[in-house]
DNA sequence: GTGAAAGCGCTAACAT
DNA sequence: ATGTTAGCGCTTTCAC
């Protein structure tokens, strides 16, 4: 079979005690004994079976990520691409190694964590959502396993998360297009039923009661994160007998569905309409105009999610850790809404 | 600590190996200890340790996906992302978890690997590229890991792998724009060490020489997977004396900025130039007009990479596995290839 | 600084 | 049909 800890053990005149204390490199192990032992396992192609360390330290050096159930939208594939990336990079270099899961429904989605976090596979979980009342989460927090939400949940306030400053975000874009002179600013939105909706919309609110501008209802357009949701949004704004000049937009895909709407109904972008959107997914610069996107950080957000939950696992609860991260957030202002409103309006 | 087999053993007045048989469905356990049991564990809440189960029966029922160093081509991170689903759902329905890893270099990604292999906590590997001599390749069959390659290598043509075949694929998308009344057709390729390239350019050309119609050294372009690349290679046709009215297109991303390039130039798609590309990205339908494409099925060919893998892993050796699987690709005809050539020409 | 021994939680002969 | 025994490969007291 393969080569053990007493192979070398025997082969070094020393006893697997030994071998094991250079292996975790102990302090009281002689420089000459260690050089030797080291040689030896090179010599014999040791490598350290990591199911009988994990055994006995009660340890995996491993967490997982749960995938929610198949996400149809596009975009979310290359959020989650984008977050796996970050938090894979994160955890590799920490020496964690990461057991990507997903589940067909909720139920199964429990059992895999149970079966995991219970059997001992990982040591920790990150969840790349956030459900109302979620039974993930109730696991997982039943049970006190370390764990950590990207995204934010107002159901389980308190728990370890790590988000994108929503709100300031959509101040942030609805404050920019002002600055270009727009007052007509409308807003096309996602789920309502999605905390990022809802975080989004009031940053848009608060931009432009901070500006004395009023709000108004008819620009305000509920769908989904699907291109199709802007499209139709289109037909919605420009029928009515008056137009918003700017829009802020939920999602970037949502943005394509916007463009190609308003290039049907022969608006142009950006003189007609300015638009900015959200997530900054690399077709922004690709589409015609480019697209100006708040930047989220997805990989940052993977990075630090991970970066997170390691830390709690690893804490010895001797000092209290933060329990919210927020990724910082930046305006990348392109074609879309590079175009300053006449002063005669 | 937590329950183990030993508690449930006791509490049901058997032996721990009981348990065991138990767990594992032994046939030779009679129907009442065995609801017992189950009553008993389902009390105490037992869940099995993985990592000691793992260590006697020395197999971890999981598998590693290795990701190549950082993506910067933003197709790659849709296509991975849902070979990725594709490779959980089938290793998840089959009882195995799968580890997700990526190295800096090649360096790292061989110890990677080397170190989940021989340290005995995943069982196979898959590795979704294919370079030309590649170390993690060479360690793999060194040491006689199960491992499958998604997509094709001719450095080693007898590798378990799972593959589009491309050359047919660009041959039917070649004979589409044939049979559309098209004769003077183009092609935009990838980087020319990608076999992917390769095997797309000698299916258009057989298309073309199966139909008469001789290759053209100027209509064929090389180029990168970025929409730069179709963006530039526009100015380069559209100035040729005698310019192609069909293009076959290495990838969608490609095809972004060859609509985007003939769009500034003032020619239309597909009346003025035709175009179909290759894999069929969501975003194909999403844009202006919504691009023909080759499906060629990623989700399928990572459950395939996975079943294949996992079952490579399981077999005993009594009877011989295909190496080479081939998942069927499909045209996906839409409006960038719907113009039928006027007689006239 | 190093060795001996016990045991992590489980499975798998070998018994009976 | 079930119990007994012996490890899987490693870490970790406790000695010296």
């Amino acid at each position: 079979m393969s080569v053990t800890i007493k192979d070398v053990a025997k082969k070094a005149g020393v006893s697997p005690s030994t071998v094991s204390r250079v292996l975790s490199n102990h302090p009281r192990i002689s420089r000459e004994t260690s050089r030797r032992v080291k040689d030896i396992m090179e010599e014999l192609g040791y490598h350290p079976n990591i199911m009988a360390k994990s055994l006995v330290s009660k340890t995996t050096e491993s967490i997982c990520v749960i995938l929610p159930k198949p996400a149809e939208e596009l975009f979310l594939n290359l959020f989650f691409m984008e977050l796996i990336r970050g938090i894979v990079a994160q955890a590799n270099r920490a020496g964690y190694d990461v057991l990507i899961s997903s589940g067909g429904n909720e139920k199964e989605e429990v059992e895999a964590v149970s079966r995991l976090l219970h059997g001992r596979r990982v040591d920790g979980a990150i969840l790349l959502y956030s459900r109302q009342d979620d039974p993930v989460v109730n696991f997982l927090k039943t049970h006190d396993y370390p764990f950590v939400l990207v995204g934010r949940s107002d159901s389980y306030p308190d728990i370890l998360s790590v988000d994108t400053d929503n709100v300031q975000a959509a101040y942030d874009a609805t404050r920019h297009l002002i600055a270009q002179g727009h007052e007509r600013i409308g807003f096309v939105s996602g789920p309502p039923n999605l905390v990022v909706s809802k975080d989004r919309l009031e940053g848009y609110n608060r931009a432009l009661s901070d500006c004395g501008i009023a709000m108004r209802k008819d620009w305000i357009v509920e769908g989904e994160f699907l291109q199709d949701s802007g499209y139709r949004a289109m037909s919605f704004f420009m029928n009515l007998p008056e137009r918003p000049t700017a829009l802020v937009i939920v999602d970037d895909i949502v943005s394509f569905g916007v463009l190609r709407g308003l290039h049907e109904l022969g608006y142009k972008v950006p003189e007609d309409v300015s638009i900015i959107s959200f997530n900054n997914i690399s077709l922004t610069e690709l589409s015609t105009p480019p697209l100006s996107s708040v930047d989220i950080g997805i990989y940052n957000l993977g990075y630090t999610a991970s970066q997170a939950l390691i830390q709690n696992i690893r804490h010895d609860g001797s000092s209290v850790l933060p329990n919210r991260y927020v990724i910082p957030h930046r305006l990348m202002i392109r074609e879309s809404s590079m175009y300053s409103m006449p002063r005669s309006l």
